[in-house]
RNA sequence: CGGGGCGUAGCGCAGUCCGGUAGCGCAUCUGGUUUGGGACCAGAGGGCCGAAGGUUCGAAUCCUUUCGCCCCGACCA
C-alpha cells in the first residue's frame, strides 16, 4: 500500500478529548475516528489491526472445534422476555420498536439468541457437546462510555456458548476455552492475569476473567504471589482473624455526639481507630430495607451483599427511608436497639469488643457495644471488600492490589437459559434433559486498545508483529525519477516476497516521514535513501528496540524476514 | 443522575471578565528553493464563534433556554 493513496490521518498533537494512552494513540495514528460519545469509526489502518486480532481469535476458537455463526443484532423482545432479562437488563439495552410497535433490542449479548438457535437445531445427546460462537457487534447503553474504545456503546465481541449433556462435559468445555483464551492473548502480545470473578447477573458457578494489568483498568484485583490466588475485588475474600479481642466487655452507654456522623469525625471525637466502630449502612434490597454492619475501617461490598441477599436490585437507602427505619438522620444508625430492620453482620463483627456505633437517635452514639449482649448476630455473611495487605484466603500470606482491564471472561453458566427457554435433548436413556451451558466472551475492540496500552513509547505505537496492520514500513527518500524508480523496485521486491508493506511515497521531508513511522509503529522500517543510491546499502530499523542494521538489495528479503521472526521471541 | 470543566477553521488553542462584526500555530492548496529526524520563501483557500431566543444602534463576548463533548462518582458478562 502506498501512503500517498491511503487514508491515514495522523495527528501531531493529542486530541483534546482523549485522556488515556491507547485512546490518544488510536486517534493520532489514524486507527479510529470518534463518531459520537461511545461510538467509533474504524479507518483502514485500525480495521487491519482489528482483523488481525479477530483472525487470531477465530483461529484459536476453530482449533477447539467451536463453530462460527452469526446472530442477528436486531433481537426480538420475546426472546428476552422468555429468559426474564427484558426487564432485568432493560436499562443497558437499546430497546426499539418497529413501525408495527413490535419490540426489539439491539443485542447487548447473545445468550438468548444462541440458546434459541440451539433449541431448534439440537435434539439428542449424540449431538453434544457443541460450542458455537460469533464475532459481532454488541450494543450497550453504557451509563458512561469512556477511554475511547475501552468502554463504548458499540463494540465488537467474540462470544461463544457451549452446550454439554452434563457438568463433567461443561468442565471440559470450560477448560478448553480457558486454554484457548490463554493462547489468544499470548498471540496478541498481551500479558494477561486470569482471576476469579463474580458471575454477576449471568448466574452460574465458576467464572474467570482475563485481565490486562493497566492503570486504566476498571477492576481492582487482589493477588497473592505465594500461592497464586487471584481474584476480582468484587468476589475476593480474605482470611479473618478468628480470635476475639482480649478486652473485657463493659456496659453499654450513650454518648452525646452532636453532628458527628462520619467514621472520620467519630475517630477524631473518640480519638480511636476507625476499626473500633461498627458502620451500619442502610440499603434497599428489592424494596425491603436492610442494614449492613461492618467494621468502621471497611467498605461494604455491594456485590457480596447482593449475592447474599439474592436480590435483583440493591441500592443505598435515601435519607427519608433511613429516618423511618432507624428513627434518626443519616449517621446515627446502629444494630443495637433496633429490631425493626433485617440486619446482615460481617464475619468480623462477632469478634468486636466495646465497639462504638450509632444509637438510632439523633446526635447520640453508643459506646461499649458488644455482640451477644447489646445485639444479636442474627445473620452473618462475608460482605466486605478485601484490600491491599489482607491475608490470602488460601495461604494466609499478604495480598496486594493491581488495576486490571478485562479483555476476556469465561463462565460456567449452568442451566439458567436452557431451563428458562426450555432447551431439551434426549439423553442415553431416552429421557428429556436440559443441556448445561457455558459462555465465553472476548472484547475484540477492547483487546486492540489493550495491545496499544501495553505496546507504546513517547513516540508512538510499537505493534507486536501478530497484530501489526503491516509488517514493513518502507520509507523512500528519493528525489529524481531515477531514484524513485529504484525505491519502487524495492517496494515490488518486498511485496512479491509476500510481506505486507506500507510504502511512504509521499513528497515530504525525511523528518516528517520518520516521525510518522514512529507514530504508527510498524515493526520494521526499511529506509531507502542516499546510502542505497550511492553504496547499495539499505537500512533496517526495528521499531521496538530501535536496533539498526544494514543490508543489500540482494539480502533484503532474507534480512527482513529473519528480523521479523526474531523480534517478538 | 450528582459534581466539575469545555464547545471559536481539519487538529491544537487565544480572544469572552471589559460588546464594535475573528486571530495564532499546525495541517491544506499554488509556485519556487530544500531533502537522513516534524525545512524555508512568496501567495491562497477555509469559521453563521455548538444551536435557539433575548438585551443592544451593534453580541464569539451580556442574559435565558437547549444540544453536545470530556473528567470524577454511581453503573458495568
Amino acid at each position: 500500500m502506498k501512503l500517498s493513496k491511503y487514508i491515514l490521518p495522523t495527528l501531531k498533537e493529542d486530541p483534546s478529548d482523549a485522556f488515556v494512552t491507547s485512546h490518544k494513540l488510536m486517534i493520532r495514528a489514524g486507527l479510529v475516528r470518534k463518531e459520537t460519545a461511545g461510538t467509533y469509526a474504524y479507518l483502514p489502518f485500525g480495521l487491519k489491526a482489528l482483523r488481525k486480532i479477530s483472525d487470531i481469535v477465530r483461529d484459536e476458537m476453530d482449533k477447539t472445534g467451536a463453530m462460527e455463526c452469526l446472530m442477528p443484532e436486531l433481537t426480538s423482545a420475546d426472546l428476552w422476555k422468555e429468559s426474564g432479562r427484558w426487564d432485568k437488563m432493560g436499562p443497558i439495552m437499546f430497546q426499539i420498536k418497529d413501525r408495527n410497535a413490535l419490540e426489539y433490542a439491539l443485542g447487548p449479548t447473545h445468550e438468548e439468541a444462541f440458546t434459541n438457535m440451539i433449541r431448534s437445531t439440537i435434539t439428542s445427546y449424540k449431538e453434544l457437546p457443541v460450542n458455537v460462537y460469533q464475532i459481532n457487534t454488541k450494543f450497550r447503553d453504557e451509563i458512561r462510555p469512556r477511554f475511547g474504545v475501552i468502554r463504548s456503546k458499540e463494540f465488537i465481541m467474540k462470544d461463544a456458548y457451549s452446550f454439554d449433556i452434563d457438568q463433567a462435559g461443561l468442565d471440559v468445555s470450560y477448560d478448553k476455552m480457558a486454554e484457548a483464551y490463554t493462547n489468544i492473548f499470548k498471540r496478541c502480545g498481551l500479558t494477561t492475569i486470569p482471576v476469579k470473578a463474580d458471575t454477576g447477573d449471568m448466574g452460574g458457578s465458576a467464572s474467570e476473567e482475563f485481565m490486562v494489568a493497566s492503570e486504566v483498568g476498571e477492576e481492582t484485583l487482589l493477588l497473592c504471589d505465594k500461592c497464586g490466588y487471584r481474584a476480582n475485588q468484587e468476589r475476593a475474600s480474605h482470611k479473618r482473624n478468628s480470635s476475639k479481642k482480649t478486652e473485657t466487655p463493659c456496659a453499654m452507654e450513650e454518648v452525646s455526639t452532636p453532628d458527628i456522623k462520619t467514621i472520620e469525625q467519630l475517630s477524631e471525637f473518640f480519638s480511636c481507630d476507625a476499626s473500633s466502630f461498627l458502620k451500619s449502612i442502610i440499603y434497599i434490597a428489592d424494596g425491603e430495607p436492610v442494614m449492613a454492619i461492618v467494621a468502621g475501617d471497611r467498605e461494604v461490598n455491594d456485590v457480596k451483599l447482593k449475592n447474599h441477599l439474592k436480590c435483583v436490585n440493591l441500592d443505598l437507602a435515601d435519607d427519608r427511608t433511613i429516618f423511618e427505619v432507624t428513627g434518626a438522620p443519616v449517621g446515627f444508625a446502629g444494630p443495637a436497639g433496633n429490631d425493626k430492620i433485617r440486619k446482615i453482620f460481617d464475619l468480623d463483627i462477632k469478634n468486636t469488643v466495646n465497639a462504638i456505633t450509632g444509637a438510632n437517635k439523633k446526635d447520640i452514639h453508643f459506646k461499649n457495644v458488644n455482640p451477644g449482649k447489646d445485639f444479636i448476630i442474627s445473620e452473618e455473611a462475608d460482605i466486605i471488600s478485601s484490600n491491599e495487605g489482607d491475608k490470602c484466603p488460601d495461604c494466609s500470606s499478604e495480598m496486594y492490589v493491581k488495576k486490571g482491564l478485562e479483555v476476556g471472561h469465561i463462565f460456567k453458566l449452568g442451566y439458567k437459559y436452557t431451563e428458562a427457554m426450555n432447551v431439551t435433548v434426549l439423553d442415553q436413556n431416552g429421557k428429556t434433559v436440559h443441556p448445561i451451558m457455558g459462555c465465553y466472551g472476548i472484547g475484540v475492540t477492547r483487546t486492540l486498545a489493550a495491545v496499544i496500552e501495553q505496546h507504546n513509547d513517547e513516540n508512538g505505537l510499537k505493534w507486536p508483529i501478530s497484530v501489526a496492520p503491516y509488517q514493513v514500513h518502507l520509507v523512500g527518500l528519493g528525489k529524481g525519477e531515477d531514484e524513485l524508480t529504484k525505491i519502487e523496485e524495492i517496494y515490488n521486491l518486498l511485496i512479491k516476497s509476500g510481506l505486507d508493506v506500507l510504502y511512504d511515497d509521499r513528497k515530504l521531508s525525511p523528518g516528517i516521514k520518520f516521525a510518522n513511522a514512529d507514530l504508527i509503529g510498524l515493526p520494521v522500517r526499511v529506509t531507502i535513501g542516499k546510502n542505497y543510491f550511492n553504496d547499495n546499502k539499505i537500512e533496517i530499523t526495528v521499531r521496538k528496540n530501535s536496533e539498526k542494521s544494514e543490508t543489500s538489495k540482494e539480502n533484503l528479503i532474507n534480512s527482513v524476514k529473519s528480523i521479523l521472526e526474531s523480534i517478538d521471541k
